[in-house]
DNA sequence: CTGATAAAAATACTCAGTTGCATTTACGGC
DNA sequence: GCCGTAAATGCAACTGAGTATTTTTATCAG
């Protein structure tokens, strides 16, 4: 059961789907620096975790997470639950309601200010099943809810091809 | 068919939660005529199920119909999960994703025209819990997508309080 | 280095929704 | 009106995402 990490090297020879240099291997650094900046501990299931969003340019559910990490860094699948919902909590993240009742999740871009934003825009691709996070919702978006409701967060979510699958 | 409604009548003087009159029943003939003019099969579940739909201003989990239709028309949870499957299927109902990771149905508006209308709103009620179908979103909302995405669909759902919560 | 304690692992659980199958029922044909 | 049959229901067991709890491990301050 695989000690740790990079346990069985190189000399992996099988013929089917012989393992690539994961992607997120090298996000490693960049992820430690932004665990660094919260108040909390800087753990192996955390940096490995976000390393693997970092690594993605679409949302990954705790399931996508737990399988890319489980050749080299095996995290009971709970710890991924953990891990994803602290990096909410610690705006590193966020997360969207899947169609299939499964939680994604992205890393924010650190771009957009300072951003608890309450206003997301997300593409699911019912060709490729991924999710992706798409710009801001405008300020104003030309809906008007009937009198007397309060909006406080509006999700816009769109279905249909994306990109690659066009 | 139709006995089975009714059944044990006004009597009922329980001291507490004294069940009032189910709302849904007034709308069986309601429900009975939608589901005929479906190519399918008349059948009980179908009828008290649609006419619990009819009866309600929210959107309602298979949970809330099994337990509104339990005391007068008690019906197996699976039959409620296919009920509600199929009156999406005919175009009766649509679903609605939670961020509980429920389905939600409400009817359709029949005079929305000839709409498998793909554009909804909807209203989370973070106070009483309750989902609400807005207006279509219209169809133009200031919103560009990247290039080379093409959407089928589009979601609007807002979260907040309700008319009767804020 | 060491101890306090936050976080991870292990395990068992909850709950929405699904599947397989035997039984019942709606309804078209007679 | 009765009957055969496809369609639908009921029941029980299952799936899979997510949660709660308890024990073990590991981070980091002193």
């Amino acid at each position: 059961m695989k000690t740790a990490l990079a346990s069985n090297g190189a000399k992996n020879t099988k013929p089917t789907k012989a393992s690539p240099i994961p992607a997120y291997l090298a996000r490693i650094p960049e992820a430690e620096a932004a665990i660094r900046l919260t108040a909390d501990r800087l753990t192996q299931p955390r940096v490995a975790v976000l390393a693997c969003l970092l690594s993605l340019d679409h949302a990954a559910s705790h399931f996508d997470v737990a399988q890319a990490l489980a050749r080299h860094h095996p995290i009971d699948r709970v710890t991924v639950y953990r891990v994803l919902e602290w990096l909410v909590d610690v705006g590193i993240a966020h997360r969207i309601a899947g169609d299939d009742r499964v939680w994604r999740f992205m890393v924010n871009d650190p771009t957009a200010s300072v951003q608890p934003h309450h206003q997301h825009a997300h593409f699911a691709c019912s060709g490729c099943g991924q999710t992706f996070c798409l710009d801001d919702v405008p300020n104003k978006l030309n809906f008007k809810l009937p009198k007397g409701f309060k909006p406080a967060e509006v999700d816009l979510k769109f279905r249909g091809l994306c990109l690659h699958c066009a």
